[in-house]
DNA sequence: TGTGTTTATAAACAGCTGTTTAACTTATTG
DNA sequence: CAATAAGTTAAACAGCTGTTTATAAACACA
């Protein structure tokens, strides 16, 4: 007769994993849209039906990698914290230095995530919200508290608020606009003395400006007393 | 007999025209590859065959689109410069005043350009490059001179140039990252007036770090005289 | 008016897509 | 052990896509 079809593989843990991590790399390189459940398969060696099985749908499985990509993004490096010790002006320093170097070179070898989290920031889905409210937002918030000590001012202060978007912005705004960056020059740090260098630049850029703001509490601050 | 089918269209300037306008939209909206030429032909009344006639593939059809931004670009807004007059410090408040009105009211009405190059910076091709060159540089160069002439220093002065960086990635990081901004809040402003104000608070900062920096070179510069 | 060329467009093509179906295999339960 | 449930997977389905083909209509010219 005919030979037998091949035995079946069994472990359905294993075959799961694979398909997030092919799915993973397949939708950072080609986006959402031009991903094909086929090409994930392929890569994956599992069978396109899997998908459904196991995920529901191409986009359920978008959204498993991508919530796995948030809770990598929770067991990272240990954030920089006011409670490490130090003053909060070094404290700062250490805060944008650690930004920098997740961005500049951590995540640069592995563009995954960014890539991924470019997407969702154009079409977000609900689990953006999440994302936000579990890593965004505690990370936003120690920053508040480390430039509310910086400026000897409560952390809810406006300002304080401001100022963190302000110096979120600015760093990484080497990463998301490299493209920019490295065609106007100088190019966008690539080791770890030219990222400590960035750092420390940014670095004496804001005690600057949050040095000089100490005393004056800005128009947009005033007005929301009344 | 059967009804004859409707005349033709005679005007071709018209219909290409019109298809241009039609994919800005759905390009934006759809991004570039679940954007259908079925959708934007549908949109721009005019056959499906016309986007190979007259741009040779919905890639063609897609590179017009992002000239066409790019020419716009540069016929919009008088850009601030050091010679519309008052002090450099002033000249800075308009120019960051300018670009958060155009980032945040002027492309937030029509979001079509911001869009397409997001697009393009994930995936850039030529095009991009021509617009740095006739666009971005000359733009970020005049910022350059702004900021010397706060500092007292060269232009070319190396953190003259980084500051340009920092100051750009800080304002248009409002725009950029909004789905961030928008929900760990204060809101994206929307109004003319709540742009004055932000551009005032981001101003300050700015001029306030601008100033600190400017009797001490940073390590960075300093090295560099090595 | 007739002829050759160009333009515009409906229809078809070829291929790809995510999803569903059906059949088989393996595991579990009573 | 037999029956049932769960897991795996090839094949099929239904629909969509950008591109190509064929042809009518329009144009230009003698």
């Amino acid at each position: 007769m005919l030979n037998s079809p091949p035995s079946r593989e069994h472990d359905a843990e294993a075959r799961r994993e694979r398909l997030l991590k092919a799915a993973a790399t397949v939708f950072a390189k080609d986006g959402f849209e031009k991903a094909s459940l086929r090409a994930i398969c392929l890569k994956a060696k599992a069978n396109v039906a899997a998908v459904k099985y196991y995920f529901g749908s191409k986009d359920g499985l978008y959204r498993e990698v991508f919530l796995s990509s948030c809770q990598d993004s929770m067991k990272e490096d240990a954030p920089v914290t006011l409670a490490d010790g130090g003053t909060p002006e070094d404290t700062l320093r250490r805060w944008i230095h650690h930004l920098l170097d997740h961005v500049l070179l951590k995540r640069a070898k592995n563009p995954v995530k960014s890539q991924i989290m470019a997407h969702e920031m154009r079409e977000p889905t609900p689990c953006l919200n999440e994302f936000i409210k579990l890593v965004v937002r505690p990370f936003h918030e120690e920053l508040q508290r480390i430039i509310a000590a910086v400026m000897g001012r409560r952390a809810a202060d406006e300002d304080c608020i401001l100022y963190c978007h302000h110096i979120i912005g600015l760093c990484i705004h080497y990463d998301h606009c490299r493209v920019f960056v490295d065609r106007l020059g100088p190019p966008v740090p690539k080791t770890a003395p030219e990222v400590q260098r960035l750092a420390d630049n940014i670095a004496d850029f804001v005690l600057g400006a949050l040095t000089s703001r100490r005393a004056s509490p800005s128009k947009t601050a005033s007005r929301s007393k009344k």
